[in-house]
DNA sequence: GCTCACTGAGTACACTGTTCGCAATTAGCG
DNA sequence: CGCTAATTGCGAACAGTGTACTCAGTGAGC
């Protein structure tokens, strides 16, 4: 009976795994170069183009020899949201609770826009690899203040990203109108011709047509930046407000 | 010179173009037909499990007499978003102007639990079909109050979705955790037993660790619940705060 | 120096989205 | 009515994908 070939571990997330260093020949890679090879990938063509194949050949390895470091594709992704977090400088205390809320928001969203694949990976794999766990202490170190409960520390911050996160997916959707053919409503209007002035004036639709006629800010080059800033606003007045704003 | 067997025009988004009715052999299925298979699938089986060829089957179609109605499979999906919404309720206005904001938001969060994957689906392709239509219509009804411009409603409107994309996304990737590998942090350490204990032990992290022992939500089987009302009602505190709140 | 866990990698399989080409169908026009 | 031209259905084919299996080669620990 031979031995079944044994691959990476089977019931350990990959952070829990030591890397390399047994009894056998000495790994050629590392999970670093994997990671940044995967990340350099995405930057450039898309998170699209990051494949089992693609990465391997970036390092220099056959195929296959990829699951020798990796059990299976989601575990690389996680590679590279760990390493993404890990080149980015972490939030800082600001002068008081809220300027520091508002540099996690701030740098989360810088993270994300570097790296536009990490928005639409799963937010529910949080990557809590050694950077991801870093980027949680520095943010709960934050978050927490006198007369905050775990709970409402969980809240403040749970909130916080979850607008973040919001925010910059709807933002990335429409930077690639371009690309692809999702564009933002205004421009699509006018793209479309005839059923969008079907649209606006055909009568059936008055709240959107007034709207979308009236708006200005869909034409500003910095709406993105804007009404992140905005909402950002919006949602730390009510945590204040709910929080005390010490 | 033959002619070059046209496929559905391609300078028109689905929306812009006619359902059949043109000279040829009357198409053997509706856009509706096609729509409801894709969902049914995805239902039942996950956004992956929509393949083109697997929504063929379901409708007992060929493979590729599909692309008879549809440009590409991102143009299926725009079919599927926006019967999503054809199905689900409009949200209709509250009883002063902050109840009515929080049915579009209580609403809007049924609709994409009700279809997981529709959170996933590119947010910036926006619905515009005609249920998405009638959607953002009620919508803009019921945010759109006097003394507040359309830049103003836009904003309002805009920080509602996308606190409640955000929970929505968040919420999901931690209920599937039983599936993937993702999983909520605190089932997470529990799980990991050694690499966990690191963690919390380790005196690394010391902020993040307090807020893991001491934290109790995690643990509330209303969860998602909770969180998504306490958020809501800070998100929609700011809002009333920066808009005034008749 | 033997053992055996470990690494690298080629082959293979079942799948994916999509293009091409062709036969069959039928609405509109003369 | 008969002809034409636009449309539909669809099989075949292509370039990809993730990953299981297999096997040879390596080198640390006993």
């Amino acid at each position: 009976m031979t031995t079944p070939d044994a691959r990476p571990a089977a019931d350990l997330v990959i952070w829990a795994r030591p890397e390399g260093g047994g009894r056998g020949p000495r790994p050629a890679h590392s999970r670093q170069d994997i990671a940044a090879a995967g990340i350099t990938i995405a930057d450039a063509e898309g998170i699209d183009a990051v494949s089992m194949r693609r990465v391997a050949a970036e390092i220099g390895a056959g195929t296959t020899s990829l699951y020798r470091y990796v059990r299976n594709k989601d575990e690389l992704l996680d590679l590279m949201a760990d390493a993404a977090f890990g080149q980015e400088e972490l939030p800082a205390a600001g002068a008081d609770w809220q300027a520091g809320l508002r540099e996690i928001a701030r740098r989360n969203r810088a993270v994300l826009l570097r790296h536009p694949w990490l928005a639409a990976l799963s937010p529910g794999r949080p990557a809590l690899g050694p950077n991801g766990l870093r980027w949680l202490e520095a943010m709960f170190q934050i978050a927490a203040r006198p007369g905050l409960t775990a709970d409402d520390t969980l809240a403040v911050v749970g909130t916080l990203l979850t607008f973040v996160r919001g925010h910059v997916s709807t933002e990335l959707a429409e930077r690639q109108a371009g690309e692809r053919s999702g564009v933002s409503p205004a421009q699509w209007m006018a793209a479309q011709g005839r059923y969008g002035e079907e649209i606006i004036g055909g009568g059936r639709y008055p709240a959107l047509s007034k709207i979308m006629v009236e708006a200005t800010s869909p034409h500003d080059p910095d709406r993105f930046a804007t009404s992140f800033t905005a909402g950002l606003g919006y949602v730390l007045a009510g945590l204040a407000a709910a929080f005390g704003t010490g």
